[in-house]
DNA sequence: GACCCTCCCCTTAGGGGAGGGTC
DNA sequence: GACCCTCCCCTTAGGGGAGGGTC
């Protein structure tokens, strides 16, 4: 009989656990030792009590909850345990499903601040190969181009209603971007046409949801909202005297929001990029 | 200047966020209302602050702590972000792969449940094909097949130690037996030489883990531990009268525990196997 | 009337004491 | 001296009030 009782503190290292921990599930009533001295309240356990603190550790090895495992040992049916079992099967899937989807986006991320850390400085115009990307997009309702960056924040909030209605999680909502018909930028008409945000590939059959090419592109970078229209010209004249034919749309990407060392200033880091192709040299 | 001032209840909705998190991150220092007026403490926000909060929002959806988003704000470095997103992606895949063994597990536990809601009465004798199962076990250290239920959990106990050195969760020793070697069965000698728990498939190849054969058995199912002796006598006879030749050691599985119904009675319920194999009908 | 303010308490599963008594 | 007891506070990221003042 008495060979077998063990004080709170041989039950906790028998077990592999704390103190604490064997206080707190007696105060939930999962496990109550054999016996209590009346005395001075020291605990006494039996040894095979040990077989249930097992059986919590196991079903709490198994994402169960304290709550729902007292709920197992009231109901007092297996039904009741299976049924915890398979909800949290379901929800398990659904959350490895999420974490392998942030896993992508961390990697895309890492891949950008590398990018990031390497732009060249505000006024460059470049001429580079850039990856293809999709990217949900909607109307502009103001043209952007022309505004402050604070119109451009309230269309990003509009975006972003959006995506809560079509279950994108928000995660990619932080890099936007606003287009200008290929025509417009031509007739020197500077204005938005559509404001969007880039989504990953798993979203590209979704409802406004499209493929912006991977494609040739004459970029500008611009610290400033301000300096779009001046950039734009400068743009326009580039193209005209390097022999680049403009293929589609005019693109402004936000770039260097994410960057930390913006994080308390507003102003964002833009980049514009104009789809073109080269003639080739005539032989 | 005016017209872009919110309140907070105002930049909580363009955010889709509530006015509790707007003033946590305040608390934290992670986003300070442009303005606050002095007078009654009201709370005035620029448009443009919403890109601070997406950039926050952005890093929780990643995974990283408000501390963590702190650290990258003060640091002041993309070298601070892209190590902590590089860690994230770490502990990300490492908490992937244990969920999907949770998964395994929960998958395991219910067919095991499932199977438990039906098992025979305590002194059933059947004849049965077994799944191949693998087993981590021990030597025993004393005799669990004629002493009682606390010294067997002492047994397990010291298994738990070993599992933990070999890093195997502790997830399966919950599901446990003992085994007797084939020759002291026969010779009617009941002694434990092994002690062990059930673990899955991916530590097939671990140290002290070993393949219970799938096996046809002879089965009796047991309530109580002190019973045993006489249950390996009843089937012994068994064997002898069915023509059965038995193939390997005695198994004694510990079954019912999961069994919520048991869960405050340590009593176990119990299953020796003995694996067999019949004679062919003489035609 | 709708919105804002400042406290303050609550959630999970324990961890880590302080101050004092017990094997 | 090592162990036990009972409070009590702490952790994350917010959620939900109460009681009172403000647009």
């Amino acid at each position: 009989m008495k060979k077998n009782k063990l004080t709170v503190g041989q039950m906790a290292k028998l077990n592999h656990t704390t103190v604490a921990t064997l206080k707190l599930y007696e105060k939930l009533g999962l496990l109550e030792p054999d016996f209590v001295d009346p005395d001075n309240g020291y605990r006494y356990y039996d040894v095979t009590q040990s077989t249930v603190f097992r059986a919590i550790r196991y079903n709490r090895n198994l994402s169960l909850s304290l709550d729902e495992i007292q709920e197992i040992v009231q109901q007092n049916s297996y039904d009741t345990a299976i049924g915890f079992y398979e909800k949290e099967m379901e929800q398990l899937e659904e959350k490895i499903r999420g974490l392998q989807d942030k896993l992508a986006m961390l990697q895309k991320t890492i891949g950008w601040l590398k990018h990031y850390q390497k732009l060249p400085p505000a006024g460059t115009i470049t001429l580079e190969y850039l990856e293809p990307q999709y990217v949900f997009s909607l109307p502009a309702v103001r043209n952007y181009f022309k505004e402050d960056y604070g119109s451009y924040v309230y269309g990003i909030a509009k975006l972003t209603d959006y995506l809560e209605q079509e279950h994108i999680p928000c995660c990619y909502k932080y890099f936007t971007c606003i287009a200008m018909a290929k025509d417009d930028f031509l007739a020197g008409r500077y204005r938005a046409r559509e404001i969007g945000t880039y989504v990953n590939q798993i979203y590209a059959s979704y409802p406004h949801v499209a493929l912006q090419e991977g494609q040739l592109y004459v970029c500008a970078y611009v610290d400033d909202f301000a300096k779009l229209p001046d950039q734009l010209d400068a743009l326009h004249s580039y193209c005209g005297e390097h022999d680049c034919t403009v293929q589609g749309d005019v693109i402004c990407r936000l770039l260097g929001s994410i960057n930390p060392r913006k994080l308390r200033e507003p102003a964002p880091f833009l980049r514009l990029q104009i789809p073109v192709s080269l003639q080739a040299q005539a032989k």
